[in-house]
This record gives C-alpha cells, structure tokens and sequence, in this order.
DNA sequence: AGAATGTTTGCGCGGCCTGAAAAAATCAGC
DNA sequence: GCTGATTTTTTCAGGCCGCGCAAACATTCT
C-alpha cells in the first residue's frame, strides 16, 4: 500500500476521532465543521471530501455487510441449519466489520453513546439499517428459494434488522462477555417473534 | 375553531400543497424554501414557523399515532382476540389518520411517489416509523401484561413496523380495493414472519 | 375602541455544502 | 534525484438552510 494510500486512511481517521471526541464533549450542534478540519490539521473542504455530511463523519460509512464467505455459508443453509442460529450467526459476523468482533467494542461503545446522546443522529442509523437490510433481504430468499424482491424475503429480513436494532439498545457494553449476550438477546428477541406471530399457541 | 385558527390550517395545507406540487414537478433540490413560501404567498421566515425542515413539510408531521379508541380496544384485547389481525386492525386505522382511509389515499400516493423519487425523504420517513414504533410497543406490553420498556414487547413491535413499512411499498394504489389489499398483504406478512422465526416446521 | 395576545415579516447571521481552479503532494519512469 | 503526470488539498466565492430578534400586523377579548 502506497503513502498515498496510507494518508488518505489516517486523514479519515482523524476526521472521524475529532468529529466524535469534539462531539462527546460539546454536544452535536455545538460543533462546526471547520472546528473537526482544524482539530484534524485539514482544510474545511478537505472534510467534505472524505465525508458528505457532518453527521456520515461520526456514524462511519463502512457499507455494513456481511464478509463474502459468511454471507454464501448463510445462503447455502448454514452453518447449523437452523434458521435463526444462522441468521444470529451471520448478524453478529457483519455488525462487528470484517475482523474481530472485541476489536471494534470501542467503536461500538463509542457509536452507541453517539446515539443516545444525540437524537440527530438516529435518522442516519436508522438509514444505514435500511440499506443493509435490502442486501439481507436477497441473502433470505436466495438461501429459502424465493424469487427476487420477494416480500416475504424482505418482510423477514426487515424483522431481522429490528431485533438487531433493539438488541443494540439493550445490549451491555462494558461487560467482557458481551459477545455471548449479544447472541443471547438476539436468540431471544427472534424466539419472541416466533411466539407473537406464529401458530396461536 | 376561530378564524386564526383556520387561517393558520389553510397556510399550513398551502406551504405543504406547494412544497408537494414544486417538489414532483422538478426535483427536491430545484426547489428551495423561498419558492415554496412563495407559492404559499407567505414570506420565506414564515414557512420556519410551521415546518423546522424542507422535508417536514413533504412528509408532514402528523404524530401517526393510533385513535384513542383503537389504541385502548387493542390493550383489552381485542377486537377479535387474535393478536395479528387485531395488530392489522390498529395498523390500517393508525395509518389513515383519524378519519377516513379512503379520504387520505390521494396523499398516500403522494407520499410513496415521494419516496420513491427522492431518496433524502426516506431517512425522515425512517424516523417518523420508529416514533411511532414505541407507541406500539408501549400498546402491546400493556395487553400482554408485560412490564413497561419490555424487550419482547419493543422487538414486536418493531417487527410490526417493518411489516408496515415493506407492505406500504407493496401496495398497489390505483386500485379501488387497496384498502382490503392492505390487509390482506399485512396479514399475509405476518404469516410469514411466524412461519419464519415459529416453531420448526 | 383599546388592550392583550398571537402571527407574520424583514433583517442579519452563522453554518452547511458545492463547484472551480490554483497549489501542493505523490507517483511512475528514467 | 529530476521530470512530467496524476491525485489530493486548499483557497475562494457563493447559494441555501435555519434561527433569533424586534417591529409590524392581525385577531381576540373586554
């Protein structure tokens, strides 16, 4: 990887650590722009050309996907068969990006106080959801048969991204094992959806 | 209702009318809030006093939350006792606002084109579901007697919100029926969750 | 009519975000 | 290491958004 390259990434680290940190300790609105460029040694246009908005610079923009291997393990019917196991599995792989899961907590912490402290911020979260959700959808009827675009697809898959929604709400950073308890309340929440909505009991 | 009153309902359907109008004429980002307040005949300051957004104003504001009456039959228990087709029954009465379906079916078609034609609502749209999502989860912990900010009670709901908002992409406006057909669609996708997340079949 | 209350308007301002072109940094080849 | 090509950063200008404020205006109440 060239300097270029190389550059490019610690600018954009940069912005983003200053946009959080500045926001952590002001308050959103109390925070310009040109305040995150000159804590980041960057011109104010430079900003925009890493991020579109002030907002997109706190969230990340890291597409959200699934790693390519968990995602064809899924649609083949793996790896336990079950349904919702996999599914658990294949969210808990995607939300953490491509590497370790205890790698990213302190982003993640970081994120979720974000959004618990900034109410502006839920309409960028809740968009970045929406567009992963359409990608999850596909995985969903690829791996049950179901042609494309397909709306029970896409209605279980919309499910599926809510439990994961909630279940970020609740889940208990700080902890060490808070990988488990993820799993655990995501296992939960979709044992709850099978009891609301299936066969009367 | 006094005559200030009405005047101020007339500036607010006028602001939204023209916002509307101008929008599905040239694009949201041709359009700019002095030519909506002008449209209106109102000054560009006042379009503010009603509308905090150039988006609020296509989307509207209206809270979307459930008539009273809907809302506290759900909570005993009914209509029907069935807890999908009571939820399509409290779902399809929420959406239409507090009168009629029918009544409001030109606006909802305005909406979906919207949506569809300019993506920057969708966040805003995103946003009005989830308010309107703890309402219901607050709805369905109270009839099922879980305790309040229950986590099955918010995954449900939640699952609930996602089936609407898939099924309002569905829908075929246009048509006569599409009221029935909203049903019928709900109801089929909360089938579909069932047989998702259910029981192993 | 006149006072009280609420709404509209003009004005100014800070901030977001964009386009275009100059300036600086990096890269590829020699 | 020099040179020219490519990419990134910066500067500059500018439109639009959204808000606070105080003056003008409209309505309600007595």
């Amino acid at each position: 990887m060239g300097l270029r390259e190389r550059k490019k990434q610690a600018t954009r680290r940069a912005l983003q650590g200053a946009a959080v940190r500045l926001t952590l300790e002001r308050g959103l609105e109390k925070v310009t722009v040109e305040e995150i460029a000159a804590e980041a040694d960057v011109s104010a246009r430079t900003f925009f050309n890493y991020f579109a908005t002030k907002e997109d610079a706190l969230i990340g923009d890291a597409p959200l996907t699934p790693d390519e291997a968990d995602h064809e393990v899924f649609v083949a019917g793996g790896p336990t068969g079950d349904f919702a196991e996999d599914l658990v599995h294949l969210l808990v792989n995607s939300l953490a990006g491509p590497g370790d899961l205890a790698a990213h907590r302190a982003e993640a912490v970081q994120r979720k106080e974000l959004l618990d402290r900034e109410p502006q911020l839920l309409p960028v979260f809740l968009s970045r959801l929406h567009s992963a959700e359409q990608g999850l959808a596909t995985a969903i009827g690829q791996r049950s048969g179901a042609p494309e675009d397909d709306f029970r697809s896409e209605v279980v898959a919309g499910a599926a991204m809510s439990v994961i929604r909630h279940t970020l709400k609740r889940v208990p950073y700080g902890d060490e094992a808070d990988i488990e308890a993820v799993r655990d309340l995501l296992r939960r929440a979709f044992v709850n959806l099978g009891e609301a909505y299936g066969p009367t009991d």
